[in-house]
DNA sequence: TTACTAAAGGATAAAAATTATTATTAAGAT
DNA sequence: ATCTTAATAATAATTTTTATCCTTTAGTAA
């Protein structure tokens, strides 16, 4: 059936139809803003609480279940977990985008030279998209 | 004398002390949140507004004088506009430092593969830093 | 220097975004 | 079918950011 059903158990989380809802929406969308979130949940479930949707974004980005993309001049967006990957963003349509590159010489150069341990790199680069040049 | 003079002046903007002490303070830590920054401002600039400080910040930033860096799980911190270059925050004192990287390969390698024409990257890697290992 | 003008600052209200509270509902377990 | 606890909805409260409006001041030019 459903595999979020799964990933929600998974991390103890009951499995409501709003989540399922929103989990839905988020994974149809790609990447998802709050408002949009809230609107098109909203299709769904006429009467979803605008808390509802906060709290339960909230623990999803806490159990590792959906990530926060942060975007330069713009509002956050919302995606489901997956494997790591950087993104591009389009600064004439904003359209977003997955963008699957190896970062891994990258980190270990800056590692080398830091001393830090890296476990984690978000990535965005910002350009313009084949359609719109 | 001061080279946030000749800067402001350059964007059109006037030279007023309050600027003067905001872009002398984030120079000074490097990299600051709007309250830490409201905070010092004040210690300088005691009646300062609070709507004088976003205004400023905002235009500062429209004009390239400042840049936001975003936080992954953080709030955004503010720099004075220099070299292009990547960040390293730790999680577990929350330092953020510069990181000075290249990422012409990579962003090559990401034109090739998508099409866009990129102009601009934000990378954070997080992890932790040698004092907390 | 003085006077003028437009921009900037300060106080405050308003709006937008997020979180907290509480009573009701429903998921999951027995 | 019942029970318990977590989730939801409604709403208030808080936090963050922007807008308004009046006063002050920087920049300019007599
Ligand atoms: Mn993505
Ligand atoms: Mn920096
Ligand atoms: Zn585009
Ligand atoms: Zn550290």
């Amino acid at each position: 059936m459903n595999d979020y059903i799964h990933k929600l158990k998974e991390h103890n989380l009951k499995v409501t139809p709003q989540r399922l809802g929103i989990l839905s929406i988020i994974q149809k969308s790609g990447h998802i803003s709050i408002e949009e979130l809230y609107v098109a949940v909203r299709r769904d479930f006429s009467t979803i609480s605008l808390a509802t949707l906060y709290k339960n974004i909230n623990f999803m980005v806490e159990v590792n279940l959906l990530k926060e993309v942060k975007i330069p001049n713009g509002k956050s967006k919302y995606e489901i977990v997956k494997e790591e990957h950087s993104h591009m963003i389009c600064k004439k349509c904003s359209k977003l985008e997955d963008l699957e590159l190896s970062l891994q010489s990258v980190v270990q150069t800056a590692s080398k030279k830091s001393g830090y341990l890296f476990d984690d790199n978000a990535l965005v680069l910002s350009g313009i998209c084949p359609q719109c040049q």
